[in-house]
DNA sequence: TCATTAATCGCAC
DNA sequence: GTGCGATTAATGA
């Protein structure tokens, strides 16, 4: 495991220099950075950016290790958790393009308290923290989309908190399918998302067989289809029904 | 095809 | 609900 880190970080510095992509011509408007190119053009928050490509599986933040700036994701999707007692997997959240991963160690935080690994090739942009505190300190617009982006994540962290307290392990394992749809969507019927049980185990707080024995209750119930790992909602309505009481469905 | 790896299922606690 | 072990399905070389 060690080693690995280490190339992992050793493939991150080789790499900036190979494959810079302008946050001009960045398509992705999901981004904080590019919603606000226009005020942050001249900091070297933007000329200094670096990228990574990221396989699947590579993990490129690592618990532990020390905070030397924030990724962003401009294309792929990423897992971040952070491991309990027993090396247990505690899925934090799941993210995608334009979102941000490593900002809870962002200002006092010397380490990362989460890991990130990518779940699909990944493409990421990497600003330091020096420069981005250049940019904040100096744009109050930008600093407020900043703070914003914070209070929505607190907000959603404190729902989950709640879901996995007062939640059924089935209620857990339904929003976790709810969702991984609302934020990847589906195609043809299934979630664009493709995930292991344990994974669904590690989000929804539970363990894999759970998450085994729910799907194929649910896949009774006419509820779900699952073909491999490929997971597909029948009856969204349904689902959203059996957790409607809580009203967690709403926000996160 | 064979070898791994993941998904299920059954059962005891 | 949880955790282990056996079985079966899926995946990849």
């Amino acid at each position: 495991m060690r080693t690995e880190n280490s190339d992992t970080f050793q493939n991150i510095s080789q790499k900036r220099v190979t494959s810079i992509m302008s946050c001009n011509t960045c398509e992705n408007f999901n981004c904080l950075i590019k919603r606000n190119l226009n005020d942050l053009e001249d900091y070297r928050l933007i000329s200094e950016k670096n990228n990574l490509h990221c396989k699947k599986g590579q993990q490129f933040v690592m618990e532990g290790a020390p905070v030397n700036g924030l990724f962003f994701i401009l294309k792929g999707a990423v897992k971040v958790f952070s491991t309990g007692i027993n090396g247990r997997e505690q899925i934090v959240r799941f993210a995608k393009e334009g979102e941000i991963i490593g900002h809870r160690g962002f200002g006092t935080e010397e380490y990362y308290s989460i890991g990130a690994i990518a779940l699909e090739d990944t493409k990421l942009c990497y600003f330091s923290k020096n420069n981005l505190q250049e940019a904040l300190l100096n744009n109050s617009k930008f600093a407020y989309d900043f703070m914003l982006f914070y209070a929505n994540e607190l907000n959603k962290s404190e729902s989950k908190v709640k879901s996995i307290s007062q939640m059924t392990v089935r209620e857990r394992v339904i929003d976790t399918i709810l969702y991984l749809n609302r934020k990847f969507g589906n195609i043809n019927g299934f979630l664009n998302l493709t995930l292991s049980r344990k994974e669904y185990a590690d989000y929804a707080g539970t363990a894999e067989e759970q998450v085994i024995r729910v799907f194929s209750a649910l896949k009774k119930e006419k509820l779900i289809t699952a073909k491999g790992k490929k997971i597909g909602i029948t009856n969204i309505q349904l689902l959203k029904n059996e957790i409607s009481e809580h009203n967690f469905y709403l926000d996160s």
